[in-house]
RNA sequence: GGUGCCAUCGUAUAACGGUUAGUACUCAAGAUUUUCAUUCUUGCAAUAGGGGUUCGAUUCCCCUUGGCACUACCA
């Protein structure tokens, strides 16, 4: 009795995937999980004049580096693209002839007619008459095969003259939407307007004919999607009807939309490049207009991060709880815990997220993740056991992999400039002799671990009464270049003897014995 | 303009019709520390406005205001 769960999530290859467009996939993907279900992946790709070369390719990707698993459709396995499954193909410009099978039958019903009205036509009308809608009151009026006669409606299409076909809307009817997140939606069908269902030109379905065809026949349960759609769900369920398909048809779930961080609106692509922030997952090279947009995973996210801050934008768990694995999410994610309006995009709380998920990764991984960084700066082949230990000392510190860098580029570079600020607040008058004494103590040391130093120096300081913050300031700033860093003992430890010692000995020079 | 959706701290959100309106991010202060940071503690900060219903409204209803979306031979 209970129908088998299959949602879809159904991008159109005209760019980089809308991080919007990724909380959608998100919470299909979250759906189908927890019941059980299929996640499909289909490609809406019936404007042919907005296609972009590579955008598909990058959605998948995007998808296969988040971790949000595709079981039907089209998927990315190991850089390469596969189909899966026996409802295809599932690229909507390769079902052509379905689509053709399924126009016939709402010509050969009535509930849709041909037009003829080229865009120019239509545009006229529009500058002539304010709000033109094509509808049950202008349609007699225009140019289509319910004020042409049928031979003449021939005749035109021999001739090879364009036409589209629009749905036949029946007026004074309220249609009623059930949605699962804002409940029972009443719109009148006098607001909708005959829609093109197909065109003739490109041989192509619009959007909305595609989109019902698709999911009747690929079985899909519940179409879970944007705010954005929530207006044409009516036709959309006119369509059903007319079809006969309304026993079948998919529940639907019409998601808050992702506003601006600032002001007002939908995020864009702008709001990124102006805030400085990315709004894409993966960095994306457009090959249609040039521009390069930056994307989370090269900006040092990770996927772990990009998926628990989404998931919280516009839902919500029963509890405090904020940090959620997918597992967890799966199990969590409910529907009606969706949120109604929209939420804005809060970068900051993106960061810390990344900050928190960071903290969990080991430090082998994260020196691993650092080395493109570290080569960026000319540091080639790097002793990656040293490098997993600088990490590990300094990653509480940054929200970000490269961000690691500033924090530990005196392990790798010796300082050969102090910093204004520090020398100013940190190097003593006494600071020279300090320090050539505690080379002294240092080359004396028997051996070289953070115990046996601090068994030596700090009785050395006190014997003196010099001051453990002026002392061990100075010894700081030759070390590292200025006042930050881990504990001494730390980097002195990694650092090692005789580098240790030449950095005190370079400081004296630079800064005056 | 028309139609629809929405409305709790700056942001994301919690609160069977009964709470001192909670949590997190951000911000501020303090503590810890041999530096910077981390960490910890504390603090600032909200039910858009007006009517109802009710013993009692953040919660239910209506109006106003505001925000958003849609209004293509784009999705």
């Amino acid at each position: 009795m209970e129908r088998r769960v299959r949602v879809r999530f159904a991008p159109s290859p005209t760019g980089a995937l809308h991080i919007g467009g990724v909380r959608t996939a998100l919470y299909n993907y979250l759906f189908a999980r927890q019941h059980g279900g299929d996640m499909l992946l289909r490609i809406e790709d019936t404007d042919s004049t907005r296609f972009v070369p590579g955008a598909e390719e990058y959605i998948l990707e995007a998808l296969e580096w988040l971790g949000i698993g595709i079981d039907e459709g089209l998927r990315m396995r190991n850089g390469k693209i596969e189909a899966v499954g026996e409802h295809g193909p599932y690229r909507q410009s390769e079902r052509r002839e379905i689509y053709h099978q399924y126009v016939k039958q709402l010509l050969d019903s009535g509930h849709a007619y041909i037009a003829f009205d080229t865009p120019e036509e239509l545009e006229a009308k529009r500058a002539e008459i304010p709000n033109f809608q094509y509808d049950a009151r202008t349609r007699l009026a225009m140019r289509n095969s319910l004020t042409i006669s049928a031979e003449e409606v021939k005749v035109l299409i021999d001739k090879g003259e364009k036409y589209v076909v629009r749905f036949k809307v029946e007026p004074d009817e309220d249609v009623h939407v059930h949605d699962l997140i804002r409940g029972e939606v009443v719109i009148n069908s006098n607001i909708l307007d005959d829609k093109v269902l197909y065109k003739s030109a490109d041989d192509l379905p619009t959007y909305h004919l595609a989109n019902i065809v698709d999911d009747h026949l690929m079985e899909i349960s519940h179409v879970i999607r944007g705010e954005e759609w929530l207006p044409s769900a009516p036709l959309h369920v006119l369509l059903y009807r007319a079809f006969g398909w309304q026993d079948t048809m998919p529940q639907f779930a019409h998601l808050p939309l992702l506003l601006k961080p600032d002001g007002n609106g939908k995020l864009s692509k702008r709001d990124g490049d102006r805030l400085g922030f990315p709004v894409f997952p993966l960095e994306f090279h457009n090959q249609k207009d040039g521009t390069v947009s930056s994307g989370y995973r090269e900006s040092g996210y990770l996927p772990e991060a990009v998926i628990n801050f989404l998931a919280l934008l516009g839902w919500h768990g029963t509890g405090d709880q904020e940090m959620y694995t997918m597992d967890e999410l799966i199990k969590e994610f409910s529907l009606d815990r969706v949120s109604k309006s929209g939420a804005k995009f809060d970068y900051e709380k993106g960061k810390w997220f990344n900050h928190q998920y960071l903290q969990l990764r080991s430090n082998e991984e994260l020196a691993e993740m650092f080395l493109p960084t570290l080569k960026a700066n000319g540091i080639e082949n790097p002793d990656m056991q040293m490098v997993a230990i600088v990490v590990g000392l300094t990653k509480d510190r940054v929200n970000f992999v490269p961000e690691l860098w500033e924090q530990t580029n005196f392990f790798f570079v010796a300082p050969t400039e102090y910093e204004e600020k520090s020398l100013k607040k940190r190097w003593k008058e006494d600071s020279p002799k300090h320090m050539t004494e505690l080379l002294e103590v240092l080359e004396g040391a028997p051996s070289w671990d953070a115990e046996t130093l601090d068994g030596i120096v700090m009785p050395w300081i006190e014997a003196h009464e010099y001051g453990v913050g002026i002392v061990m300031n100075a010894f700081r700033i030759c070390l590292v270049g200025a006042a930050r860093g881990p504990h001494i003992w730390a980097i002195t430890d990694v650092l090692g003897k005789a580098e240790t010692i030449a950095r005190v000995r370079a400081a004296l020079k630079k800064l005056g014995a």
